[in-house]
DNA sequence: TTGACATGCAACCAAATGGTTGCATATTAG
DNA sequence: CTAATATGCAACCATTTGGTTGCATGTCAA
């Protein structure tokens, strides 16, 4: 899971996810074209995020297909934000009155 | 929303909103006494999540308390992972019709 | 077969990151 | 008042990160 979550922090990778996620199946020079930097640069941020489960790839011929994969997001959303959304009013309420004490 | 995927990339930085989870409101020294590092360190970890908005904190005295704020966590699971969600079948039938395709 | 095209690998570099130590400041307890 | 306690600030350091360039390899098309 800390490599979902580290793979997230990065906006390239968010946007390449993005671009993924409205066109599956892109070829690397493909995904390249979207972004401002190298090939190289870009190959790094998907094997980062291969590692990471969030990408599968498949080669055909002398191009690599990429396809998003959202079974990692969606365990993170179940398992890790659900448990604090879970008591996000009653940490409110709870902080609400916090502060109110402060106050008078 | 950068930095609120940024502040979540980092083990220790779960950790400490975990242990706001258990228990909120702690203070500087509550919150190392569960970590395996300096105090230093740990108020470096918790500017970056005060940053993202992830941690508010009040002044109590000579003592700071420290209040996690699921609001940003919310907005994440809402705005960004929802839209990847929402299409999780999809992509995966299309990953399967697409490796299928290649077998025979 | 050969040239063009798509990708892979490795060395290198600057900047960010996560941690440390040392000292300063502010508040509370005795 | 004074000493102990809680936190703040800053310099410093090693490692990781995000990017580059240069060259190698593999595959398709003419």
């Amino acid at each position: 899971m800390d490599a979902v979550f580290r793979a997230l922090a990065d906006p390239t990778r968010r946007l390449l996810l993005d671009s993924l996620h409205a066109r599956n199946g892109q070829t690397l020079n493909a995904l390249c074209e979207h972004m401002d930097m190298t090939r190289q640069a870009v190959t790094k941020h998907l094997a980062i995020l291969e590692e990471a489960n969030l990408v599968t790839t498949m080669r055909r011929g002398r191009e690599k297909e990429h396809y998003l994969n959202p079974v990692p997001i969606n365990e993170i959303a179940e398992r890790w934000i659900g448990k604090f959304e879970r008591h996000r009013l009653t940490a409110l309420s709870d902080l609400k009155q916090r502060l109110e004490r402060e106050e008078p």
